[in-house]
RNA sequence: GGGCGCAUAGCUCAGUUGGUAGAGCAUCUGCCUUACAAGCAGGCGGUCAUAGGUUCGAGUCCUAUUGCGCCCACCA
């Protein structure tokens, strides 16, 4: 028996030790059943679990449920993200030691160490919040798995010309001393100033202005540009500038790619302060003045300034330009500056030798690959396409750091040659290993090896080969691959999405996934997101859990539009936890009319119950139709829309006849149980993707042991086909209308629900009164009236004369 | 500058083939009703951002405008 109050806390956590010990989520290899495989994202080991990453991860969690119970054999693994960057800056924040000041295997110890650690915290809530993942098949991008994978598809892709190694322009982080991509980069408003310099025209000896934010570049200017039709401009075009302080002649050339009006209409071009100084730099064929070194000072050849940072040195320069005269004025701006996602800091553009993925040619390939996907909700498609086709850069995949997939290439000591790893030999690390043959091209017999580390994107980008075990030749990758579902936050499409496609094409030519399900994000405030500084410690996932229960968190997560951002109020939560109350309640109820019911009997029902399983039936459709379209939030809804009908109006009717068999008959008493036995199985049943944990208790107390599974998660929806009847449906709505009219009566005259009616005059057309007439039982007990009677009339009403109060 | 989303009750949000505006919270009135007072019944509260258009009918479709947000580009 179900006790008088539900114990959420003890409860969820009973069957959560239950749902592991007895394996119930687990994936069954050599099923019959169709797969559904989720592509499940690993969560960036670098902090701590937000509601963020709750709200995300339950929508898909809700959903591999709703698989399971639809009869499919759900592959749903869990991982970790615990390589690279993010890793790496986390240790170092913990322990408030830099990378670079112990020796590499050490620092690489602490972050396993310190990864694995956090894992545990993670993987516990996520447990907690009762996730049926498969706990078997988790993985982590650091593990020799993810490696081998993670370098076989290097080592793939390199053999089909899609990886090169080059000396090319990256983008440059200072501050982390590695190139990034251009993935990793955020756009962040910082002050400036727009410094006026005073240029000469050796030809001439005209003065001509050039406006700057970055002053410092001036030693690395290679040209200066005017448009083509600024007449103010173009009798400079073919003479010789000269760069105050340096002395260094340039050309002036003419550029469409100059904007007209801004500034003085001309533009110094330096290796390389912004991205148009690039195409410059290539288009015109200009000298390389390599200015800024790795970590973010003036390089050597620049007198005065060498070795400054380059803050520093665009200070000092600015005061030596303005000492000489050189300095005309100087605007305070604020401008967008191209930043680096981990740390903040400015880039900077660098030439240098890095690994890099052919993406750029391939664009087509890949918008492609968008419209073989199906999107849910199918404008985040947008974002994706977007993002193609503004790919500017090859993607960069080498990191100049320390904990992250080795690259498995050394470099012959005496010719150069890059030698790659035989695949047989993967998971390899090039620091302690050597080629195991002789330099091809040379004979060489020393190496050195790659010391860069991978891109942390570079391995999460194979998560659907990890998992299927591709680099294991496992029988797995045939069967779950192309993964049915991925699901993710929309800030991860340009980068988890787009690089996970770009691998399964070149690998593959074909997609990786047949489903995208996108979600919102988890917002402080309009428009302000939910940050570490922000985070309010009463809104921890684990604080919400332990004050509302698992199962209203989830309801919380999942009950708005798929994609869209929501504003975390704790209101919100008081819905879900209402829901749950009144499903423990109304269970409680029917299952007390239940212990003696025989469930093997077929009795003939009478109309209301009837009714009750019809409109069921049609809430299942309902709620399928949109679970099909990945709608979790409409899909609950409409179950929970129904469920307050059933406890609202079809409870109040059938109570009397579960009650008082000696007065309204077995077999009404028999038809009721029936229907209830049936409404309540069926509804369980769909809160169960939702509510994995009540419907659990409440399934185990009674259901269980007469239906025959060990949980209801393994069970499937309830198919109530047989009850469709839409005409009933109109018909009933007419008796819920004159109940609802009595209510109304009685509380408007401020009587008690249970005052007694002496007669219930029912005004109505003739075509109603037949089909009220079959159920005048229930209307009578429904409302307390003693007589019933029919009037016909062209409008619907009631008349009530109460009964006299007897003492 | 390009792309996308949002605008509905005091608050937070639903409303998906166009058909009489919904929920929770808040507020007011009443009710101990053999599941539930952490409850139940009922009330108050909305020119569905604005302006046009399509339609017998528009919160829903189209166009324009305004405000807010996100992504991308720009960063001399």
């Amino acid at each position: 028996m179900l006790p008088k109050k539900y114990n959420a806390l003890e409860t969820e956590k009973k069957w959560q030790e239950y749902w592991q010990k007895e394996n119930i989520y687990g994936f069954d290899e050599n099923s019959n059943k169709k797969i559904y495989s989720i592509d499940t994202p690993p969560p960036t080991v670098s902090g701590k679990i937000h509601i963020g990453h709750i709200f995300s991860y339950s929508q898909a969690e809700v959903y591999a449920r709703y698989k399971r119970m639809s009869g499919f054999n759900v592959f749903y693994p869990f991982g970790f993200d615990d390589n690279g960057l993010p890793t790496e800056r986390f240790v170092e924040k913990k322990y408030g030691k830099k990378a670079e000041s112990m020796p590499r295997e050490e620092f690489n110890k602490l972050c396993l160490e310190t990864t694995h650690e956090y894992e545990e915290m993670f993987k516990k809530l996520f447990i907690s919040m009762g996730f049926s993942a498969d706990w078997n098949h988790t993985y982590s991008s650091i593990s020799d798995k993810a490696q081998k994978t993670s370098q076989k598809s290097f080592i793939d892709l390199y053999k089909k010309g899609k990886v090169y190694y080059s000396e090319s322009l990256a983008l440059w982080c200072t501050e982390c001393k590695t190139a990034v991509a251009q993935a990793e980069i955020e756009t962040k408003e910082l002050p400036s100033r727009f410094n006026h310099l005073r240029f000469k025209v050796k030809e001439t000896g005209e003065e001509i202005v050039i406006a700057t934010t970055r002053p410092e570049f001036l030693a690395a200017c290679v040209a200066v540009f005017v448009h083509p039709d600024d007449e103010k401009n173009t009798h400079l075009v073919g003479k010789t500038a000269v760069v105050p302080l340096f002395d260094i002649e340039v050309p002036i050339i003419a550029d469409d790619k100059v904007e007209l009006g801004k500034g003085s209409g001309i533009v110094m071009c330096c290796t390389f302060g912004d991205v148009t100084d690039i195409e410059w730099w290539k288009k015109y064929k200009l000298p390389l003045k390599k200015l800024v070194s790795d970590d973010g000072r003036v390089a050597d050849w620049v007198e005065g300034y060498k070795g400054m940072k380059v803050e520093d040195a665009r200070k000092k320069i600015i005061e030596d330009l303005d000492a000489k005269g050189y300095l005309i004025k100087a605007e305070d701006l604020v401008h967008n500056v191209a930043v680096h996602e981990r740390c903040g800091h400015p880039m900077e553009l660098i030439v240098k030798r890095q690994w890099f993925i052919d993406i750029v040619k391939d664009r087509q390939k890949f918008l492609d690959a968008g419209d073989k996907i199906n999107w849910y909700p199918a404008f985040m498609k947008e974002r994706y396409v977007n993002w193609v086709q503004n790919v500017g850069w090859d993607w960069c995949i080498s990191r100049q750091r320390y904990y992250g997939v080795p690259f498995p290439v050394w470099y012959c000591k005496d010719c150069g040659e890059i030698i790659v790893a035989d695949e047989d030999n993967l998971p390899v690390n090039p620091l302690s290993t050597k080629p195991e043959h002789a330099c091809p091209k040379c004979g060489g017999k020393e190496f050195l090896p790659e010391t860069d580390v991978m891109d942390t994107w570079a391995t999460s980008s194979v998560t659907p080969e990890i998992n299927s075990g591709w680099a294991l030749n496992d029988s797995l990758f045939n069967k779950i691959t192309p993964m049915t579902m991925r699901p993710n936050a929309h800030d991860i499409i340009r980068t988890w999405d787009f690089y996970t496609i770009v691998k399964s094409i070149y690998h593959f030519n074909n997609v990786p996934w047949e489903n995208v399900m996108i979600s919102g994000h988890v917002l402080a405030g309009k428009g302000e997101k939910i940050s570490k500084s922000k985070s309010n410690s009463n809104l921890e996932p684990d604080e919400l859990r332990d004050r509302y229960s698992a199962d209203v968190v989830r309801y919380w997560a999942v009950n708005g539009r798929l994609g869209n951002d929501i504003i975390l109020a704790e209101d919100e939560f008081k819905n879900g936890a209402k829901l749950i109350t009144k499903l423990f309640n109304a269970s409680k109820f029917v299952l007390m009319h239940l212990q003696d019911f025989d469930n093997s009997k077929e009795p003939e029902l009478l109309p209301m119950d009837k009714w009750i399983l019809a409109k069921l039936n049609k809430t299942t459709e309902e709620f399928k139709d949109y679970m099909e379209k990945y709608e979790i939030g409409l899909g609950i809804n409409c179950v929970e829309k129904f469920f307050w009908d059933f406890c609202d109006n079809y409870i109040e009717i059938v109570k009397d006849r579960l009650y008082k068999p000696e007065v309204h008959g077995d077999a009404a008493r028999l038809s009721g149980q029936k229907a209830s036995y049936l409404a309540l199985l069926s509804i369980l049943k769909l809160f169960a993707p939702y509510f994995p944990h009540i419907t659990e208790e409440i399934y185990q107390d009674y259901f269980a042991e007469k239906e025959g599974a060990k949980s209801i998660h393994i069970t499937e929806f309830t198919d109530l086909s047989k009850y469709s009847d839409d005409t009933l449906l109109d018909r009933a709505e007419f008796i819920k209308d004159i109940v609802a009219q009595v209510r109304k009566y009685k509380s408007e005259n401020n009587l008690s629900l249970k005052t007694e009616i002496e007669t219930l005059t029912i005004k109505t057309t003739i075509k109603e009164i037949e089909f009220a007439k079959s159920v005048i039982g229930d209307i009578k007990t429904t409302c307390s009236a003693r007589n019933v009677e029919f009037v016909e009339s062209a409008e619907n009403g009631i008349d009530i004369k109460l009964a006299e109060i007897t003492e």
